[in-house]
DNA sequence: CTGAAAGCGCTTACAG
DNA sequence: CTGAAAGCGCTTACAG
């Protein structure tokens, strides 16, 4: 009846594509898709007649006919983290020139966040999945192993067999940190961290096992703080360790928000870095470089590991076995002022 | 034929939904959208069937049959800008809790950028847009006014007399700056700014215009930069500025990444601020109050935009007329050491 | 290499 | 307040 169709969108559909080049709605689908069965002249005149008509296919029926949308979806815990910016930009480069949606989920470290998350988005069908580290709930990877959908695992190496990861060693590059101030001398090291995530806990490690191998273990060194890292707070226990142990000679931070705000307390309290306490902080942020003193600091490969785990699902999307599992991204120790 | 149905998507549909409760798909679909025809007993065992079965809505289906996503639609012209990650959560806090995916688009402070992401981006019939400023191509203006998907625009104020818009006023916002550091008695008062899209260029007049009432005009003592803002081009300018004109005694900085490079440069060049040089930023980022000295800024109500923004988009969905077309939302200047 | 038929999982009108 | 029918705009299988 109602041709009046106040139903349809308006916009251009595949059908008039079709007629207006002369060929079969579905040649040109095919066309339009790339399918590489389809005569290249007929493609021409398709792909023409879609220009022509300013077509741009609708996601949604594309995504119900063939059970698959063209979304990838991006779990992060958090966005006020320069980092993840990082890394989410890299993907969108490496996704939209392909046609991909990239839908973000900030979890908030919130592991229960991370399920309800992925319980929706599994609704998009998405063509793929980029997680953060290994860390979830059962019913998440019970979710996620039903659903079938190819996921990659960003920043650390590691988890089951047949897990793809792209990132880097937390555990090396704790031990990076704790080496680095050893070898400047230092003897009496703390760390001071926030946010106490999966990925800082390794780092930990890393930096207690090098201690350890010095013979230089001093838990009583260590101030490890829950709540989300922050500048403020990087202050704040670089006083509290400070008081409670001024023999402290160098520090190692989780993250270098935290190193920049001891550095500008240290500067406050007239307490002189390095040559008192030297500092390592770790991501290389932007503004890092540019504190007084600079700051030394582990620059990890964020974008990299963006664009790598991206392409990494792209590959399996392709059909092309990924030939590693884990690709190790490695990591670089920036020396600077501070140490 | 084959009802080895490798089409299906093997997740529970609404038909499901439908025969667990008793009644049509219809009714089914009704009640799990709240509604309100639906009688309380029926909705009640939808809800309860549709929660046995874990059903989650295929979105895609939901778009094709209503010509409508569930999907909003975000452009901003970064995300390497803090401001815009603090407006970004507080748009996802206000649309999730009502089933509304975001989706983010980058422009990357490019024009045809954006464009290229409206023309993609209306093919998902976003049931609405949330839109940075007001500058964009004809083109994109065509295609939003052709698509009548509702608008909201972010952080500035004014646009066409029935654009609806969230933000504040950038150019008191520039004028405040000036007459704070006027009243602090400086007299030779620089501006350095970088990317200079439309909302610094606003400020800018704003700060120019202060100036001008109190007779104080220097343009030979701005530093523009079409670079993007970083804390390295502040460190740089201010350097420049100084060299350039050693009498400069107050400077507005068009945003806090700047005024915290050139704090950093200022300690590095023994340049005391705010004796010789007071300084205002822009924002008011987490780090300035850590500055040392701690930064004068102006905090811009970024969350607060992205949520007014947020609500306003839902009330014109829900067919509320929004009573007012702009909303000045304000900023306060936060007065610390550096002025 | 191309196409006619069927169907993806919902919602929109239209009745009652 | 509830439902049978039709349709949204694509792609999947199946033929040829």
């Amino acid at each position: 009846m109602s041709r009046t169709g106040s139903r349809t969108t308006g916009r251009p559909t595949l059908a008039e594509v079709a007629r207006l080049s002369g060929v079969s709605p579905i040649t040109a689908s095919r066309a339009l898709r790339g399918v590489s069965t389809v005569a290249p002249e007929l493609a021409q005149k398709v792909m023409a007649a879609a220009s022509s008509l300013g077509y741009v296919a609708n996601p949604a029926a594309r995504a119900l006919a063939s059970a698959r949308s063209q979304s990838v979806v991006v779990l992060i815990p958090s966005l006020s983290n320069q980092l993840f910016i990082d890394t989410l930009e890299a993907i969108h480069e490496v996704m939209r020139p392909r046609g991909l949606e990239v839908l973000i989920g900030n979890y908030h470290y919130d592991i229960a966040e991370e399920e309800n998350l992925i319980r929706n988005y599994l609704a998009y069908q998405p063509c793929g999945m980029l997680l953060t580290g290994f860390e979830r709930s059962d019913a998440s990877r019970q979710m996620l192993a039903a659903s079938r959908v190819p996921c990659v695992h960003m920043m650390e190496l590691g988890g089951e067999a047949d897990a793809l990861s792209v990132g880097f060693s937390q555990h090396e590059a704790g031990r990076a940190a704790a080496r680095h101030l050893i070898e400047r001398g230092r003897r009496r090291l703390g760390f001071i961290a926030a946010q106490l995530d999966p990925r800082v806990m390794q780092r930990a490690e890393g930096f207690r096992q090098a201690l350890a191998e010095a013979g230089l273990q001093a838990p009583e060194l260590e101030m490890l703080d829950p709540q989300p890292s922050s500048i403020g707070l990087g202050g704040t226990l670089f006083s509290r360790l400070l008081a409670k142990a001024p023999d402290v000679d160098g520090i190692f931070f989780c993250n270098d928000d935290l190193a920049q705000g001891a550095v500008l307390q240290a500067l406050r309290e007239d307490v002189e870095v390095p040559r008192r306490v030297a500092m390592v902080g770790f991501n290389d942020l932007p503004a890092s470089a540019h504190m007084v003193p600079r700051l030394t600091s582990i620059r990890t490969p964020r974008a990299a590991v963006g664009r790598g785990a991206a392409q990494a699902l792209l590959a399996l999307l392709d059909g092309k076995r990924v030939a590693t599992g884990q690709q190790d991204l490695g990591f670089e120790l920036m020396v600077r002022e501070s140490s």
